[in-house]
RNA sequence: ACAGUAUGGCGGCUUGUCGCUCGCCGCAAUAUCGGCGUGAGGAAAGUCCGGGCAACACAGAGCAUCAUAUUUCCUAACGGGAAGCUGCUUGUGAGAGCAGGGAUAAUGUGACAGAAAAUAACCGCCAUUCCGCUUGGAAUCGGCAAGGGUGAAAAGGUGGAGUAAGAGCCCACCGGACGCAAUGGCGACAUUGUGUGCCGCACAUCCUAUGAGUUGCAAGGCCAAGUAUACCGGCAUUCAAGGGUUGCUCGCCCAUUGCCGGGGGGUAGGCUGCUAAAAUCUGGCGGCAACGUCAGGUUCAGAUAAAUGACAAGCCGUGCUUAUGCACGACAUAACCCGGCUUAUAGCCAUGCUGUCUUU
């Protein structure tokens, strides 16, 4: 993989894994974005790594017009950030899985949710590496 | 010039960087990569009508429910549209809006106010009788709708004749209703003549005519991992135990359990339906118009946790300020597809018409 592009597959599609996402998932915020993840380990040798959804609330955006463009907004704050996580699930040897929600009523301009997302991948890919720390800890008490 | 009105149209543009959907081409390849093309609206909205399409239902008749209700035309169809007719409301005006089956059938209702909301006597006018005798007062299962105020609506209007007082009770003119006739119009209807004194209105129930089977692309059709498994075949299994054949034993067949193979239905998921059509543009012809017709050109979204974007710069428009700067750029995101309706919408353009002012 290379480049800035956006694949199909980095998308998350399936319904069941959508449900088992918000049943398992830990949230984080970033206001005005919440974000659900699930982390596991994985040993297979994929390009990917991470798979993302991205809901924006009609409670909070009435309008569908505004509802698109928060999406659209989202999804590329996404696209280019995402290389903060993708090197340290290679490391770490996980895979993640990230709903974003919306949370405000109001439509944000795309400066303030590229520092959200910014901070939010930051977050997690800390996690990645706690995660790894421990399971190398693991190995060694077994 | 300004303000308005009707109809029709537009609904920001360009460049750069990084990206998305689908299609085509190249490669073994449906992944990926490279290249080329392609990609939201006038309302895509509300889901209010009418169709197409699909599944299911369907002898025939009636009832109920809902919708519609002036005329002629347009249309695949409509509860939609066009052009008319009648009445009312509104605007100085161009114009705009609303209503429009019924019987001289029936029943009910009409807030507040008012005597009374439809078999009208509160005040009032008149008559008769009694009291008083001055102008008045009282009574009558008396007469009177001319005057009063109320109201959305008050018993056709004006004048005369008439009377105790009055009244379409009668007469003249005017208004309306209904009947008849003539003329014009495809028709609703209009105009004219004539006859009948026939003379409140609104709404609902009701009646009449016409239409409506139900559910919606999450319809419907196809493929189908894994798991469990109806059923079929093969092999194996039992220390004992089951059923059939037989008087009994063996044998054979069935059954049991396990493994392997096949297999139907079918879950996750995928494919299809799925976009070339009552399509659209240009021109001619017919029509007042909606629209029709002929000829030629064009190919124009098909996503599915859901594609057209993000950022930057410049231009354009509007407003405030005035060589500049700042702010703003409406409403609203296809989900099977069409025709309408309704609602939202900054600003701009074209054409016709209207009002006001100025100039010639």
């Amino acid at each position: 993989m290379k480049g800035n592009r956006l694949y199909k597959f980095e998308k998350l599609c399936s319904r069941t894994a959508i449900n088992a996402l918000f049943g398992n998932g830990r949230s984080m915020v970033a206001y005005p974005l919440r974000a659900v993840v699930v982390l596991r380990s994985s040993d297979s040798v994929t390009d990917n790594r991470a798979r993302f959804m991205i809901t924006v609330p009609k409670k909070k955006i009435r309008k569908a017009v505004g509802r698109v463009l928060l999406r659209r907004r989202i999804r590329e704050a996404y696209r280019l950030n995402r290389q903060i996580i993708l090197p340290q699930l290679a490391s770490a040897a996980c895979e993640v899985e990230i709903a974003f929600i919306y949370m405000d009523k109001e439509i944000a301009d795309y400066a303030t949710i590229d520092a959200c997302m910014k901070k939010l991948l930051g977050k997690i890919a800390t996690q990645a590496v706690i995660r790894a720390e421990k399971e190398v800890a693991e190995d060694v008490d077994n």
